[in-house]
DNA sequence: CTGCATCCCCACGGATACTG
DNA sequence: CAGTATCCGTGGGGATGCAG
C-alpha cells in the first residue's frame, strides 16, 4: 500500500480545511447545539471576532455549517452544523477520546525527553 | 454538557501538537512501516529536511515516535511509531475515511457557494 | 449584535549551505 | 546519509475601528 496519494491526498485536503487553529473547536461547539455568533465567542474565549467570522464563512462554504439570519432588532444570527458537519463529529469524537486517554502519557514523555536533553546540554558545557 | 474545558482543552492540546502541517502525514507514513529519514523525505515530497527533522523531534519528544541510530558508514537512522503513536492511527483512520467520503461533497458545496458569491458580487457592480 | 476593513507583527516554514 | 545553522519571505491571525 503506497501512501503517496491514497491516504495522503485526502488527509491533506481535510487538514488544509479544518486543520487550522479554530475550525475543529467551532465544529465541536456547534455539535452540542446551534449557537449565535456571540455565544461561540463566549464559548471559545480566545478567538477574535475576525477569526470567528472568517472560520464560520469557511465552514459554511465547505457545506459544514449553516447560517440563518433573523431580521430582528438588533439582528441575530444562528449557526448550526449541516449533516456533513454532524458526520465530522464522529471521527472528531474518536480524536477527543484518544486525546483524553493520552495527554498524560504525552506530557510525561515530553518531560522525560526534556530532562534527558537538559542533562546532555549541561554535559556539553 | 459544557464544553468550555471538557472537550476543548484536550482537543486543543492534541491539535497544538499534531495539528501542524506535517505531523499527521509523518505518523501515517510511519504507520505503514518503519522508515529511514530519506525514505520519509521521498514519501512526502514537499517536506524540507529542516521541517522533517523538527517534526520528527517533536514526535519523539511526545513519545509518539522512536529514533534508532545504526552506527554504520554512512550512518543510518530508523524511525518508527511507539505504542502511543500506533494508537493515534485509529482515530486518524476514522478521519481519513471521513475525508474520503466527504471531499467530493465539500468541493461541490464550495463550488456552489462561490458561484452564489460571484452572482452577488456582479449584482453589486 | 454581527461583521467587514485596515494595519501590523511574528513565527512557520522554505531555500541554501555547511558538518559529522 | 542525517542532520544543523542561517537567512528570509509569506501569511495567519491579533487589535482596533467603523458600519448595517
Amino acid at each position: 500500500m503506497e501512501n503517496t496519494c491514497t491516504e495522503q491526498c485526502s488527509v491533506r485536503g481535510v487538514l488544509d480545511r479544518i486543520g487550522d487553529k479554530w475550525s475543529i473547536l467551532i465544529v465541536i461547539t456547534l455539535g452540542q447545539r446551534e449557537h449565535r455568533f456571540s455565544e461561540i465567542l463566549r464559548t471559545i474565549p480566545d478567538i477574535s471576532r475576525r477569526m470567528l467570522t472568517q472560520t464560520l464563512r469557511d465552514l459554511e462554504r465547505d457545506g459544514m455549517a449553516l447560517r440563518q439570519v433573523f431580521p430582528t432588532r438588533p439582528p441575530s444570527v444562528e449557526y448550526q452544523l449541516t449533516d456533513m458537519g454532524e458526520s465530522l463529529l464522529t471521527p472528531l469524537v474518536s480524536l477527543i477520546a484518544w486525546a483524553d486517554e493520552n495527554v498524560a502519557r504525552a506530557e510525561q514523555a515530553r518531560a522525560a525527553y526534556d530532562a534527558r536533553s537538559a542533562v546532555g546540554a549541561s554535559r556539553r558545557l
